[in-house]
DNA sequence: CGTGAAACGGAGTTAGC
DNA sequence: GCTAACTCCGTTTCACG
């Protein structure tokens, strides 16, 4: 629940919500404006914004670039599963997946696959040699079901807010 | 290739990529920061990062929160596939995804599934809601098959800005 | 927790090369 | 395309309610 705080959610009023959405939308927008959307004076937004940086609830602030401006056309997403689930093992395949630079997303999972992998790399010949010389070269892979966007419908970083869900 | 602009990428020099990588890992760095790392003055910094802006390089400023902090415990991925793909099915559908804000992303994909979503809730019995209640309210959907994250190999909005790839 | 004002530094502009 | 210098405005701090 919201209101139940427990070890690692915490308590934030409307104030933080609203200086948290509007951030998650415009990481530039200015203390003043917030403040003027807020009915505030600039000081109490300044200390909120610190203390959410602090506290870990503002993770960093970043710059979003659009991929296909920077020739990245394809957008890949692997579904990965392991021969060996052992500990060692696992490590073993996340460290060499960190250390593959067009893997963006990473993410071990419970469910029918092992681990959940997007790509994004220039064109469908540098999917292969991704594939072909940087994925699969680890020993311990069994299979891969590679999926390609076609299409965005939503793709956002920002958390929604809402009391609920 | 990275030398033949084409339709939609962009010429880039070697400045303009450390700009771009800069600002992808902390979008609040001064240009003063980033002449001094570059050993320029606050002008050209400014003049080249407008430019990227305008050109539609750089999509947005944007803050990365914390899902845990504020009660999103649970990351969950759902590939979808729908009855019918006509033309007009599938935009139902798309618009009835782009209205579920639990939804951050959804992606229309080509491979075995039709779409790939991700969602974000506060635990089980929220996300359970948001299939029973939310997603498959959609008539047209045929069947989900849901995974869930238990830890986060990699993940970041950074796009890989290497010369190759 | 909030206001208001002062000190400081970066954003944005302009002239010149 | 770059430097240097300037103006303006937001950030940051602090005294105070």
């Amino acid at each position: 629940m919201w209101e139940t705080e427990n070890h690692s959610t915490i308590r934030l009023d409307e104030v933080d919500l609203k200086i948290i959405r509007q951030l998650q939308s415009n990481a530039r927008i200015t203390n003043k404006d917030l403040a003027a959307q807020l009915n505030l004076t600039t000081t109490p937004i300044y200390e909120r914004v610190k203390r959410l940086e602090k506290m870990g609830v503002i993770n960093s602030y970043v710059a979003l670039i659009n991929p296909v401006k920077v020739g990245k056309g394809l957008m890949a997403l692997c579904m990965v599963r392991l021969e060996k689930h052992t500990k060692d093992k696992l490590a073993a395949f996340e460290k060499h997946v960190a250390n593959i630079p067009e893997v963006v997303e990473c993410y071990h999972l419970a469910g029918q696959y092992d681990y959940h992998l997007k790509i994004l790399v220039r064109d469908m010949n540098t999917f292969q040699d991704f594939i072909v010389n940087k994925l699969s070269t680890n020993e311990n892979l069994a299979n891969v079901q590679s999926s390609f966007v076609m299409s965005k419908i939503t793709d956002t970083t920002a958390i929604p807010m809402l009391r609920n869900s």
